[in-house]
RNA sequence: GCGCCUGUAGCUCAGCUGGAUAGAGCAACGGACUUCUAAUCCGUAGGUCGUAGGUUCGAAUCCUACCAGGCGUACCA
């Protein structure tokens, strides 16, 4: 929408050019914006007070010069006010013809090119297998999905992508946990070392081995045992973490094993190559990454002294396999634990010569998880983590999904279980839930009462006159904008505050507006502005990945 | 010490690439259901945008310093 107004002002600002009225050298940007106040106008721009420096003028004499050079069939009114804004209302038949064309477009409204096709991935909650997802990887999730969603509707070629950090002792640790509770309940007396992964969900498993595979194990050594120990305990956590992801309604294009980069020589590659860039340098028996040279405040080890390579080591493989498989932009969210892990990944991607601009890195903040305002203690030591299965199966994907989602991911949440199950006016998700069955309420009724509808048919919408209906217009109308500002910030909180203004409006206007009456062609128009609002509300929901019930 | 994030109404938070009188929701108070779903609506009240400077036509937004809270500062992953 805002293209066509900045098409109208560049063209007026060409006509003042020509006419000798204003220089224009070199012609300005053109901002359109929204003005917060509806009474103002459609659409603003600055341009005069931008320009006033250059072409030596007060703003508001431009702003008349502009203004008298405004010309457009789909305009119906050009003011100047402030400083020197100028303000253009458009006439209805300017949003009707857009209304028109989004409930046209249905499923595919908002849907936009602002990517241009680029080739993205983005890496998220890669948690560790194992043990089973807590809360806090959910908001990880939540947000690497949803932003995933709406990157594709902006136009981006999307990937997703968990990677599994299946290598190094972690996994022997984790492997040896369960022989050891295998072992222990088989009848053996094991005293559990506590450094050892101690959750419950550790004795599951093994009882699961000796369901299959009965005591055969327990006459071998723990050496012989082991790789099947520890193979079998990742495959079964992988295999919970991705039912838990698939109930929370993700999935992943692809699941990528750290093990497969040291299987093919990755690893290697990638460290040589480093090498023969002069990036790598001995010292003290360990290997180092000169990250230094770069944006990091330190080196940093890559391979250590054990000749065994760190984390950081074969993280360098990876993100290079991803710039190989042709992707453009690359997109990692992480706990904001981590951030100081940011700068020496920048410095690889720099190291290996690429812009650090193609490589984004999402921290999102911590969840504080509480019961009616209390904190829930959780702590991973004693095994006692809140999981996110756990909170999924007590309050609702919709109600979890829309709290990770509601606010900004760089600041700290506080997660209430019992607010997020309240059906009231303290829970947004089902204020929008329930605008969206309210509507198809109308529908319904309207069928019922042999109204025949349907979007396609010859309705006249220039019955369309209150003003509230043309709010309500404008705020669908803004939707495509909403995304691809969304997918630049990649922020995936403003979709939620977006739907949580449109649906007020609706609330607002149902309260005072009868939809269905004696007036059919009226009836009619009304029926196609909320069939749009109802587009409009599925489609920021869908991104969300939440659902929109007809009935509540 | 150094680095990153946060600080906006009693509470939880929006506020775009600097723009017009700083906005929502909740809580509080007062109203509205014989009418398409009251999980709703309408109204009232609530502010030195952490503090102090700077940049400019214009700052919650950008810069600097400071204060407060969180996190990080591994040959862990």
């Amino acid at each position: 929408m805002k293209t066509a107004i900045k098409i109208i002002v560049h063209e007026a600002l060409e006509k003042a050019q020509q006419a000798g009225e204003l220089e224009l050298s070199p012609f300005p940007d053109i901002v359109v914006e929204k003005p917060k106040d509806e009474k103002i106008g459609d659409f603003s721009t600055n341009v005069a007070m931008t320009m006033a420096k250059r072409e030596r003028k007060n703003p508001r004499l431009i702003a008349e010069c502009v203004a008298r050079y405004l010309e457009n069939g789909d305009l119906s009114k050009v003011e100047i006010a402030g400083p020197g804004f100028i303000n253009l209302k458009m006439s209805n038949e300017f949003f009707l013809e857009r209304l028109r064309s989004a409930v046209k477009q249905g499923d595919n409204f908002g849907q936009s090119d602002f990517g241009q096709g680029t080739k993205v991935m983005i890496e998220f909650v890669s948690a560790n297998p194992t043990g089973p997802l807590h809360v806090g990887h959910g908001r990880g999730a939540a947000v690497g999905d949803a932003l995933g969603r709406i990157l594709k509707k902006a136009g981006y070629d999307l990937s997703t992508e968990y990677y599994i950090n299946d290598v190094g002792n972690q996994m022997n640790c984790l492997g040896r946990s369960t022989w050891l509770r295998y072992r222990e309940l088989l009848g053996d007396v094991i005293e559990f070392p506590d450094d050892h992964y101690c959750g419950e969900y550790i004795k599951d498993i093994a009882q699961e081995i000796i369901d299959q595979r009965g005591d055969e194990f327990s006459t071998k050594s723990e050496e012989e045992c082991l790789s099947f120990f520890r193979k079998f305990t990742k495959d079964n956590i992988l295999k919970g973490i991705d039912k838990d992801l698939s109930e929370f309604r993700i999935t992943f294009d692809n699941w990528f094993s750290e093990q497969s980069l040291y299987d093919d020589n990755s690893v290697e590659k990638a460290i040589d190559w480093l090498k023969g860039e002069g990036h790598i340098y001995e010292k003290d028996g360990a290997v180092w990454l000169k990250s230094s040279a770069f944006d990091d405040d330190k080196d940093r080890v890559i391979v250590k002294k054990t000749g065994e390579k760190t984390y950081f080591c074969s993280d360098i493989a990876y993100h290079q396999n991803k710039i190989n498989r042709g992707f453009k932009k690359i997109v990692n969210l992480m706990g904001a634990d981590h951030h100081g892990y940011v700068p020496r990944m920048e410095a690889v991607l720099q190291a290996m010569g690429y812009d650090k601009k193609i490589f984004k890195i999402l921290l999102i903040q911590f969840v504080s998880l509480l019961r009616s305002g209390k904190k829930v203690s959780m702590s991973t030591r004693s095994g006692e983590f809140v999981t996110l299965a756990d909170v999924v199966k007590e309050v609702g994907v919709d109600a979890v999904r829309y709290n990770f989602l509601m606010r900004s991911s760089d600041t700290h949440l506080d997660f209430d279980l019992e607010l997020a199950k309240k059906e009231t006016s303290e829970n947004p998700v089902f204020y929008i839930q329930y605008a969206y069955a309210r509507i198809c309420s109308i529908f319904r009724t309207a069928e019922e009462s042999g109204m025949v509808w349907n979007s396609s048919s010859d309705i006249d919408l220039s019955l369309l006159t209150e003003e509230e209906e043309y709010s309500i217009i404008r705020a669908i109308l803004a939707f495509p904008e909403i995304v691809v500002k969304s997918a630049r910030a990649m922020e995936v909180h403003r979709i939620s505050h977006y739907l949580l203004d449109l649906v007020s409006r609706f609330h607002g206007y149902y309260s005072r507006h009868r939809v269905i009456s004696d007036d059919k062609a009226l009836t009619l128009a009304r029926l196609y502005l909320l069939d749009a609002l109802r587009i409009a509300i599925r489609n920021g929901f869908e991104l969300m990945g939440i659902s929109t019930p007809e009935k509540m």
